[in-house]
DNA sequence: GCATTTCTCTAGTAATTTAATAGGCTAATA
DNA sequence: TATTAGCCTATTAAATTACTAGAGAAATGC
């Protein structure tokens, strides 16, 4: 499950990409509307900020937008950045790879092998669904109407 | 992430469906082979036994062993009985399902449909791997020499 | 340059969850 | 009836999660 601080950042997230080229926002504004604890939110920001994903603005007239474009900005970076790592054990994934200690040989494991498989599909989807697509609630391709299919 | 709870269940059951149709194995065997606390895989075997998948019996010549065979025991009640939902969100969860707090509209909510794409992806794949599978470590169908493909 | 605004940073804390441990109880067997 | 082996409840230590507090620093505008 995603935690509170993933699913916070995600929403204040939709709120920057609704207003993008609008410029700066402030997070009272996110707080307030998303009810987000503010103090949190503000933790919550400076991780994304700090991954690239936002910039700021200090003093009136400031607050947060998007570093770049709604459709260039994965959920996938999004989460791994506020709940770390997708992969459900750490010798499958991508961003935090760590051997299991008891294991013998990771090429034939059985249990990696099932779940480097559930890595695999997940990041495909979640590293190739935008902030753009999350608002528009539309998990069709811009210059396409099939929906998007991902292969093994 | 799995939970150690998981993992330890995982290799518990490993151990039981390769000596299935053998007779009871001992809590003690499991726990010295794999390296696992002995109190704390009696409280994970009973979980499972719970759940249904495993029999014990008590006494001498006692022991756990898998109450079906490896083949029709899916990797994902396994996890769903150890670490519980697959699902990111609660609101695309099977087994525990629960609307978010503040959704206004679930059909029209992009994060929600995102979330249930991997939760689609995610169960097809562990419910249709078996124990037997994993075991095996491949992750062939049993009468068909491709590999196994997912479909959205 | 001073006041105000707004983000920045470090620290702390309460609640929950995780990963165990302890110990007595109950059922089966010999 | 002694022994074996799982059953069950409670407790606990450590880690993580979900916050809160408060001082600090940069930008802006008058």
């Amino acid at each position: 499950m995603l935690s509170m601080k993933a699913k916070y950042g995600l929403r204040a997230l939709t709120v920057l990409a609704r207003r993008y080229g609008q410029g700066p926002v402030l997070i009272s504004d996110m707080s307030s509307g998303e009810k987000i604890p503010h103090k949190f939110l503000e933790l919550i920001l400076l991780d994304l900020k700090r991954q690239g994903i936002l910039q700021s603005k200090k003093g009136k007239g400031g607050g947060y937008l998007l570093s770049k474009s709604p459709g260039s900005i994965s959920v996938g970076e999004i989460i791994r950045t506020l709940d770390g790592p997708l992969a459900l054990l750490p010798c499958v994934s991508q961003s935090a790879y760590r051997p299991c200690e008891e294991c013998i040989d990771e090429t034939t494991c059985g249990i990696r092998s099932v779940m480097k498989e559930v890595r695999d599909v997940t990041s495909n989807i979640l590293d190739n669904t935008s902030l753009q697509q999350l608002v528009d609630g539309s998990r069709f391709a811009p210059d396409d109407t099939r929906p998007v299919m991902y292969h093994i």
